[in-house]
DNA sequence: CGCCGAGTTGAACTGAATCAAGAAACGTGG
DNA sequence: CCACGTTTCTTGATTCAGTTCAACTCGGCG
């Protein structure tokens, strides 16, 4: 691995490089190529990462603190995801359909957060086979993620969401507003917590 | 395009190459590639195309015909999805995760298939970029089918679930059982019957 | 005919939402 | 450090969409 400050980035971009080649495999090139368009910015807690009703331009990598996605559905506002540290978090929506997002994206702590243009990965898949392999492998781990939400959504109660987000994602409970994680499992907030009492 | 039968095929399969390329484009030598791996059959009605509880082995595409997947949930079937000429079905969660499938896939008329092996498609993401890219738009595409589902789970009511598939696949409605399109609308078939009336 | 699965209709029940009011926690400025 | 307003969380009473269970109808088909 390249250690030019010039390539590999700041300590938290190698990380996620290592990430994304944990998930597949990248060469030197790809990865060198890759970690030109990844840009790493800090933001203050509240901040808009993504406002919904825009098209996307970024994917966003959380290297560290905590954002949210909802949809601003009518007065009331429905979170989508968590996301802590680690967490790859975009309005795949816009993305992957090219119309303006449902989704809008806000950071809930105050975050360091990896960015690459949208514009830029399209250019990237196009160059380097690995990476467009990349890109098939997380769209499918997010498949995967939205499969298993569905099935909890139809099959479960309310208080087994709440059971299941506690043995999965504990930490969660800690850092995050109630009323968000209420939404988040569908419920509203008083449901939660009457559940938690 | 090659007209040889031995790599175009038959018109099933010369349709289904034409249905890929549409999502995005196939050089006549990643066509020619992916049409050997490409195999038509004929299957009656109720025929179980995938088995629960058993890893994914293929792909399918409907030709012609109609089939559904199902989480044989319980005693009770939940219908995920109807699939008509032109749809792709697969266990794709077994697929992704290497697990064994959560969901059955059946026929509900005789149908003609084209029926791709997983194992197949791994090799061919591999030796064919633009394949892997194929690969990667179309799970795209489920992904956001998917994101609408959760949407229209989370916001709408049963009669609205209702009246967008009337107004979206009005054929599923003269086609298919209403106990499966209420399971497939997220209700109960007394809750169909009603919404109906 | 009479059986059988598919669809409809009715009555009672229930999980969760809604509306409303209070209690705690939090941050900000004095 | 306390007093204040604001936001977050809890608690209670009521309502409602949709489920459940059970009976009944209809249209095939042996």
């Amino acid at each position: 691995m390249n250690m030019d400050p010039q390539f590999s980035g700041s300590p938290a971009i190698s990380w996620a490089l290592d990430y994304f080649a944990s998930v597949s495999p990248l060469s030197p090139a790809a990865r060198e190529a890759l970690s030109q368009y990844m840009f790493l910015e800090s933001y203050p807690k509240k901040y808009t990462l993504q406002q919904a009703r825009r098209p996307a331009q970024h994917l966003f990598l959380v290297a560290c603190g905590l954002v949210r996605s909802f949809y601003p559905e009518d007065n009331r506002e429905v979170t989508l995801l968590l996301g802590m540290e680690g967490c790859v978090v975009c309005a795949l929506d816009s993305h992957l359909s090219g119309r303006p997002a449902y989704y809008q994206i806000e950071t809930l702590e105050d975050s360091e957060i990896i960015a690459i243009a949208y514009q830029d990965l399209e250019r990237l898949y196009q160059k380097h086979h690995e990476i467009e392999r990349l890109g098939r492998m997380m769209i499918s781990m997010y498949y995967l993620q939205q499969d298993e939400e569905l099935r909890s959504l139809r099959f479960k109660s309310a208080r087994e969401r709440y059971i299941s987000l506690m043995e999965k994602q504990p930490e969660i409970l800690q850092r995050v507003p109630l009323q968000y994680v209420a939404s988040y499992l569908g419920m509203t907030a008083e449901t939660l917590s009457r559940i938690r009492g």
